[in-house]
RNA sequence: GGCCCCGUCGUCUAGCGGCCUAGGACUCUGGCUUCUCAAGUCAGCUACGAGGGUUCGAAUCCCUUCGGGGCUACCA
C-alpha cells in the first residue's frame, strides 16, 4: 500500500538515513511525544542511519530552558541516544532552533526577493474579521490573499501608517501530493491551502519556514511525526520547492498515529499519566515504557510483544506502523513493567531498586543495610509491577520502631491465634539455640509443630505467624522473611505479639 | 462548516482474497498450584461499525453511509 509512486527510491535507497524528533519544549514531553521519538530512535538504528536531536523553539512565548532541559534528561533516561543535538553537536548545528535565527532570516529575504514570498500588512484584527466573515458565509476559512499584490504605492501607505509586514508564502494554484509512508498517497488542493506566514511581523520565524528549512540543511531524509502535522505537509513541501530543493530530494513523510487517553480523547493529565517523570517516580523502567510505546501504534508481528531495545531496533520497520490511533492502557503497562523487573538480573534489580528504599528513609547506604537489601530482594522480584512498591514489602526487615497494622493486629488477638504463636516461640526459641537459623529448617519445625502437631491448616496457622512477624497479612515469604530477619527480633516480636 | 486522516474482542494488536466457525497479549471470570501477596499454569467471556457491490469465495478490493480524530493561528 505505501509508496506506489516510486519516488521514495532515491531516499531510501541511496541516501544514508537521516531522522529527526524536533519537540517543542512547551511543556514536559508527554507520553505521545516520547512514543514519536522511540519510533524516530528505532528507524534511525535500525537503518544505520543518524538520529538528530532538534529542539524547536522558534515559539519563545511558551518555550523556556527548563522544558529544553527536561526534553534531553528525558530522551538520555530512556536510553534514547543521538547522534547529533543538544550536548553532542554534530555537523549541521546548532541544533537549538533558536541560535539559527539569521539563517531563516537569509532564507526568508531569499523567498521574498524570488517572489514566492510577499509581504502581508493585514493586521490580526483584520484578519480575524475576513475569518469571521468567511464563517458567516460558510465558506473555507483562511487568508483571502488580501496583500497578494500590492503596488509600490499601497505598500508605501502601509508603512507611512508604521504597520510591520509578516512574510507569507505564496500557494500557487494547483495540488500537492505526497506519498506518505503509512498512509500511502495523500493530496491537498491548493485552495484549501491559503497563503501561510512565514515569519512574524518582527522578523522571528514560525515553525513553518524552520522545520523546512532545518530539515533541509540537516539533509533529514525521513520524517516521523504525529499526524497532526498532516495537514501542514503541503507547507513543508513548498518551501522545499522555494528553496529549490527538487522533487526527488524531499524527505520522506510517515505520519504516526496518535497516542489517546482512555476516552478516547488525546492523552491527559484527567485520562492518563502523561509525564514520564511520574512514571520514573512511579518505578517503571525505562525498558518497559519504551517496550508498551512501541506497541502502541506498531508491532513486531508473529503474536511477539515482548522486545528488548536491541530487538527493537531490529525488528522496527515504518512498513508495520499503523495508521490508526491507539489508546494508552496502564494495565498493560504494568504487566510488561513486571515482566521485565523479573527479568532483571538480580545485580541490575539492587540497582534499580536502592533508590526507592533509600528515598522512602526504609534503608540506608550503610554496609549493613546494602547486604540486607541484597539478601531480600530475590524474595521480592516476582512479586512486583512497580518499584515503588519495593519499601513497603522491606519495611519490617529495617523498622526501628515495629508495630504490627491496626487492621491486621486484630487478626491475631483469639486464642487460637495465642497458641500458634506460643507454641511457635518455643519451638524456634530451640532451633535458634541450635544455630540452624535458616528458613528450611524453620519451616520444617514450624510444620512439624502446627501443621502435623496441632492439625492446623496451613494458611490459618502461618497467618498469625506472618502478622507477628512482618507486621502485616501481606508479605514476601514467610520462612524467608524470618530467615532475613534473624532469631532474635524474629522471636521477639512473636513473644511480642502473644 | 470546509479539507485531510482513521474504523478487527473492553484495550493493544495478528491478518494484506480461500490457511479465519478470526490468532496472540493485557484486563475480567473460574480452576489448578500455594504460608499471604504475587508468580506460574489451565479454561472461559468478548471483535471484523453499518449497508451495498466485485468475486466461486471478503476482515481483506470498490462505493455509500455512520462514527471518531486532526487541521482550518503572526502555536507546533
Amino acid at each position: 500500500m505505501p509508496n506506489s509512486s516510486g519516488k521514495t527510491s532515491a531516499n531510501t535507497l541511496t541516501k544514508k538515513v537521516r531522522v529527526r524528533f524536533a519537540p517543542s519544549p512547551t511543556g514536559e514531553l508527554h507520553v505521545g511525544n516520547i512514543r514519536t521519538a522511540l519510533f524516530d530512535w528505532a528507524y534511525a538504528r535500525h537503518t544505520g542511519g543518524s538520529f538528530i536531536f532538534r529542539i524547536e523553539d522558534t515559539d519563545t512565548e511558551r518555550v523556556t530552558p527548563e522544558y529544553i532541559q527536561a526534553a534531553i534528561n528525558t530522551l538520555k533516561w530512556l536510553g534514547l541516544d543521538w547522534d547529533e543535538g543538544p550536548e553532542v553537536g554534530g555537523a549541521h548545528g546548532p541544533y537549538l532552533q533558536s541560535q539559527r535565527l539569521d539563517i531563516y532570516a537569509e532564507w526568508a529575504a531569499k523567498f521574498l526577493a524570488q517572489g514566492d514570498a510577499y509581504h502581508c500588512y493585514c493586521s490580526a484584527e483584520e484578519l480575524e474579521a475576513v475569518r469571521e466573515a468567511q464563517r458567516k458565509a460558510n465558506v473555507a476559512p483562511g487568508y483571502n490573499g488580501h496583500c497578494r499584490n500590492l503596488t509600490t504605492e499601497q505598500i508605501s501607505s502601509f508603512v507611512a501608517d508604521g504597520r510591520k509586514p509578516v512574510l507569507r508564502m505564496r500557494m500557487p494554484d494547483g495540488s500537492t501530493t505526497f506519498t506518505d509512508l503509512i498512509r500511502g498517497d495523500v493530496t491537498f488542493e491548493h485552495q484549501f491551502v491559503p497563503d501561510f506566514v512565514l515569519a512574524r511581523n518582527d522578523g522571528s520565524p514560525l515553525y513553518t519556514l524552520a522545520v523546512a528549512v532545518d530539515d533541509v540543511l540537516m539533509g533529514v531524509t525521513h520524517v516521523l511525526r504525529g499526524e497532526d502535522l498532516l495537514s501542514s505537509t503541503p507547507r513543508q513541501l513548498r518551501v522545499y520547492d522555494a528553496m529549490g530543493v527538487k522533487a526527488e530530494d524531499y524527505p520522506l513523510f510517515a505520519h504516526l498515529p496518535f497516542v489517546m487517553g482512555q476516552d478516547n480523547a488525546k492523552l491527559s493529565k484527567r485520562n492518563g499519566e502523561t509525564s514520564i517523570a511520574w512514571y520514573r517516580d512511579a518505578g517503571y523502567l525505562p525498558e518497559a515504557i519504551c517496550n508498551y510505546l512501541a506497541l502502541l501504534g506498531w508491532s513486531p508481528g508473529e503474536d511477539r510483544e515482548n522486545v528488548t531495545m536491541k530487538e527493537l531496533t531490529e525488528l522496527f520497520t515504518v512498513e508495520r506502523v499503523h495508521s490508526s490511533p491507539a489508546r494508552f492502557d496502564m494495565k498493560k503497562l504494568e504487566a510488561i513493567n513486571g515482566d521485565k523487573i523479573r527479568a532483571l538480573t538480580i545485580d541490575a534489580f539492587y540497582e534499580w531498586s536502592m533508590p526507592f528504599l533509600t528515598k522512602s528513609g526504609v534503608a540506608s547506604e550503610s554496609p549493613e543495610d546494602i547486604a540486607l537489601v541484597k539478601s531480600a530482594l530475590p524474595i521480592i522480584q516476582e512479586r512486583i509491577t512497580t518499584l515503588s512498591e519495593i519499601p513497603a514489602l522491606l519495611n519490617f526487615l529495617f523498622v526501628k520502631d515495629f508495630a504490627i497494622e491496626s487492621e491486621s493486629a486484630a487478626k491475631i488477638t483469639d486464642d487460637a491465634s495465642k497458641q500458634v504463636l506460643t507454641i511457635s516461640a518455643e519451638r524456634l526459641t530451640s532451633l535458634a539455640a541450635q544455630g540452624s537459623w535458616d528458613h528450611a529448617s524453620i519451616e520444617a519445625v514450624l510444620r512439624t509443630a502446627l501443621i502435623e502437631e496441632l492439625g492446623l491448616k496451613p494458611r490459618i496457622a502461618f497467618s498469625a505467624l506472618r502478622i507477628a512477624v512482618t507486621g502485616s497479612h501481606i508479605s514476601p515469604p514467610l520462612f524467608e522473611s524470618m530467615e532475613l530477619l534473624g532469631a532474635e527480633k524474629s522471636l521477639a516480636r512473636i513473644r511480642g505479639a502473644i
